[in-house]
DNA sequence: AATCCGCTCAACCGCGATCAT
DNA sequence: GATGATCGCGGTTGAGCGGAT
């Protein structure tokens, strides 16, 4: 927090007043205004909110305190324990781009849970990685987060999770109407395979975001027994590769935000013919590259268009 | 009671993306 | 295509609070 400059001073600089904006702390009659503003002309271009609510902000400033502070449709008080482990879940598909997972978290803010990432769930992941796996250094890449977090939840509880928050989070129907726009079931758990390892149909599909420059960008080994990863450093390339005991398939760089596709299959079971899941994905895959993969065009919505596209993967993305 | 220390969270900063001119 | 304005995002900062000493 921030200390609030002196409202309404206007400072001088060689001898000609400066309108100064404001730093610092929202003084509850600047709050007023804004609000007073945003609900009876919307939002527009901010720094004409800014001018035309007679507040001594930039635009930046005021939008920053409606959208985390002043808007409606915002639940404030402590994160469920379903929330925290929907975060958890979220973090795990879409590592540090907290909008991404605000927007899927009605009511929440990006900063209020990237806060809440920062100071409580890092720390608890610390805590118990050092007494556990030494492989659970902190990243901001998305991983098979954790294996762990959301064994406790069914897909029937993340979905209705969703549609709780969704919905007690808005008084107006328009608002109502608004967030469920906005908002996106999940994907079933099962399919993501959070935590079922060992289970037979395993797989684990997994996108690899904001890797530019990070080496081979490798990242979740699993080591229990079924399979490593392969990875290949930066796509605009398509793989396949295989050794004793790992199948593992990266389809290249999907544009700057997405560098990998990166989907590892139980080798195993692949060989053993019990899982026509896995061999269905691989083959989707191989259509994929020849079809559907557009190198540099795809975004994140994109790509979860094209990954629920998968048979096995029935749910709706935004 | 005073001080220290760690934590929380509101707000700022810097950067990249997008759009208008 | 170049430039500038604006927006949106993620990382970081630091005031304030509460618990420990």
């Amino acid at each position: 927090m921030r200390k609030p400059d002196t409202p309404g001073k206007n400072n001088t600089n060689n001898g000609t007043i400066v309108n100064k904006l404001r730093k610092g702390l929202w003084s509850p009659e600047e709050d007023d205004k804004l609000m007073t503003y945003m609900m009876s002309n919307g939002q527009g271009c901010w720094s004409d909110v800014a001018r035309n609510a007679g507040l001594q902000r930039c635009g930046k400033s005021c939008r920053l305190r409606w959208i985390n502070y002043l808007r409606p449709d915002l639940k404030r008080g402590a994160f469920s324990p379903q929330e925290e482990e929907l975060i958890i879940h979220l973090h795990s598909m879409l590592g540090n781009r907290w909008s991404q997972i605000a927007a899927r978290m009605p009511g929440r803010t990006d900063n209020e849970i990237k806060n809440f990432w920062n100071s409580t769930i890092k720390k608890r992941m610390k805590s118990a990685s050092s007494t556990s796996s030494p492989n659970n250094s902190d990243s901001s890449e998305p991983r098979d987060v954790m294996g762990r977090g959301l064994m406790s939840l069914s897909e029937h509880d993340i979905m209705a999770m969703c549609m709780d928050s969704s919905s007690s989070s808005s008084s107006s129907s328009t608002q109502t109407m608004a967030m469920s726009n906005q908002f996106q079931p999940l994907p079933p758990l099962d399919k993501y395979c959070y935590g079922l390892s060992g289970a037979p149909g395993y797989f684990n599909v997994s996108t690899s975001l904001s890797q530019v420059g990070t080496g081979n960008g490798y990242y979740g080994s699993s080591g229990h027994g079924f399979l490593g990863d392969v990875f290949v450093p930066h796509l605009e390339s398509f793989s396949i590769e295989e050794n004793n005991t790992t199948t593992g398939i990266t389809i290249g760089k999907i544009n700057n935000n997405i560098n990998n596709v990166h989907i590892n299959c139980d080798i195993n079971n692949i060989i053993n013919g019990n899982n026509n899941k896995v061999e269905t994905l691989v083959e989707s895959v191989n259509h994929w590259e020849g079809e559907n993969l557009k190198m540099g065009e795809w975004d994140l919505d994109d790509l979860m268009e094209d990954v629920i596209s998968f048979p096995y993967l029935d749910f709706q993305v935004e």
